[in-house]
DNA sequence: GTCTATATAAAGATAGAC
DNA sequence: GTCTATCTTTATATAGAC
């Protein structure tokens, strides 16, 4: 995501302040979210953040007023940047079998190309128990609709489409948040490298559609 | 946990000391697993543990030397808990099918009553790299000998067994870590409620079984 | 074994110069 | 728009009385 986010950016990392606030302004965000992913809200640092941008503290201040303030933003941008990709699919066109596919399957891509994304929610729910998150995204709206009219369809088996649509995503993204927990089963290799991840989308999506499918 | 291990101790909440050792360092333990669940390590606070405990923080360091120290010993503590109770299973001996399926229903009802744990280890993992934490009760190589033990007899389909250990135990405790991100799901349920602890023990099994099943 | 008081350090936030 | 310097609060940790 920073990745991404951080195209268009041009300041070095111990370049002095260039003075364009966009840039600057983008620059802090992507960084707090790789603090905040780390830490959380509580434990986070808007020293070790401004350290990260190459800027001093008091610009997280002029430009987000305060640390709770760019939590704010941080949580905001990390909610929404699925929704567009996830809007254009038309899931609701597809039979309830390919929508569940291609919905997982997004969803496991976004995650891999954004891990901060995860741990930042875990952290969310456990430490500040939700306060600062909406489901601005409908996520389990989405999803909980395609299990129902695939449970209709006769396509899954009989199922609480809620406590299933909870399950599915576990699948998807408790890989990213118990990665450090779990890396001793794979001594000689890197969790977040191409490889893995495409073996956990592999396995994940398996294991969920085998998971939910009539019979 | 708290509740079971708590059932010996005396001392009442804003009672005065009450020079007993093992109920006073029992009692910090109890309080420390609830912040540390909550916060973390770096962002629980000894006073707060102190405050629960209904001492003063010297307390702490009287008994554990420091915050860190304090740490390890919860941190130990809960990852050995459901050990005893795993070995007395004899899963080696039942059929591939039935072993997974008392491993689950064993790990479900031990994180029901212990909802802290899921938490301190999403915590652990995100927040300090796994840092403090061993795996003790070898959970993983468990499940992944019955997992293997049921491809081999072809009562499981054909799946990776160290990512599926990942999935199956990521379907048991994800409900836990995301609860405060998902309770609107259920507007009118108490999370914790013996009813939806039930839901979701039912559903998980449910699809975890189905996840693996040959076929 | 427990408490009070305090030393020391770290972190959020702001004022004012440039 | 950015920085330096500083205020204030909050935390970890310890010394010493009881």
């Amino acid at each position: 995501m920073a990745g991404i986010r951080s195209a268009k950016l041009k300041r070095l990392n111990n370049a002095p302040q260039c003075r364009d606030p966009e840039i600057t302004r983008s620059q802090i965000l992507d960084a707090a979210e790789e603090e905040f992913a780390r830490h959380g809200f509580k434990a986070s640092r808007t020293e070790a953040i401004a350290a990260r941008t190459g800027v001093t503290k008091a610009m997280i201040y002029y430009y987000f007023q305060s640390k709770e303030g760019l939590y704010r933003v941080v949580l905001e941008r990390c909610a929404t940047t699925i929704l567009p990709t996830l809007e254009q699919m038309n899931l609701e066109q597809l039979p309830p079998q390919q929508a569940l596919e291609q919905f997982v399957r997004q969803l496991l891509l976004h995650t891999s190309n954004n891990p901060n994304l995860p741990r930042i929610m875990f952290l969310e729910a456990i430490q500040n128990k939700g306060k600062y998150y909406r489901d601005t995204a409908n996520l389990f709206s989405k999803l909980i609709a395609i299990l129902e009219r695939g449970i209709a369809a006769g396509s899954f088996r009989p199922l609480d489409s809620r406590h299933t649509a909870v399950n599915i995503l576990g699948t998807c993204v408790f890989y990213f948040g118990a990665l450090d927990n779990i890396k001793h089963l794979w001594p000689s290799k890197q969790m977040l490298s191409q490889e893995m991840l495409e073996q956990h989308s592999q396995e994940a999506l398996n294991f969920i559609l085998a998971g939910v499918r009539a019979q």
